[in-house]
DNA sequence: TAATAATATTGCAATATTACGATGATACAT
DNA sequence: ATGTATCATCGTAATATTGCAATATTATTA
């Protein structure tokens, strides 16, 4: 069909399922490094960086946006995005969990 | 196109994507956590356990296999699927290793 | 207000993923 | 050998993802 069956799994099972979605494109690995050591970091400069269009770049960013590892402060007439460091450390957090407690239970 | 253009990141990003898009299905991470708590963990049950059909399980399988977390131990008529410890925390060890870097150089 | 710059959205084509029924392949038991 | 159980593979349908050109939106500047 195509589509996952989301109803038979865990919501922890979900989450992290959600939140590797999110680093499962080199594009957005590459977005997060580059907006997390930019100061001024801007979706242009992403552009230029990545060898991406203006339109694709947008999208990935949307899809970090939505997993709400964006702020973005708007300074001057250009979007500053920036990193949000809690969210992304939750992210760092719960994948460890998830690690951790499979790994202990290993045979 | 709907073909990531790989060529444009770096081995590191490449990665972590490929890292990632194997958590990035709750299936995936139904049967890791199941294969790592099971002694004898075998394809069928894991068809009982996750509300999936067999074909589907077995190819969920397979891109666990292809990431190289599954060492299989042949026992008797079944199949004994084990977690592949090492390649785990590699994956884990990989995984921390982009957060960190990446968050230490936020803004 | 008009022009410009930066980013978002839309629409579409190409490809990938997810899921399952049908069918194979393999190993064990009778 | 024949049957049965377990798992893999094939074929196919439905849906999701990726990428870009064209266009819209928004904010700033002249």
């Amino acid at each position: 069909m195509g589509a996952s069956k989301t109803e038979i799994h865990t919501p922890s099972q979900l989450q992290i399922a959600e939140i590797a979605k999110v680093l499962s494109h080199p594009a957005r690995v590459a977005i997060l490094e580059h907006i997390a050591k930019q100061q001024d970091c801007i979706c242009s400069d992403l552009v230029d960086e990545i060898g991406l269009s203006q339109p694709t770049i947008s999208q990935h960013l949307q899809v970090i946006r939505n997993a709400g590892l964006l702020t973005g402060n708007f300074e001057g007439k250009r979007l500053c995005y920036c990193l949000d460091a809690d969210r992304f450390n939750e992210f760092q957090s719960l994948l460890n969990q998830f690690f951790n407690t499979t790994a202990a239970q290993c045979c």
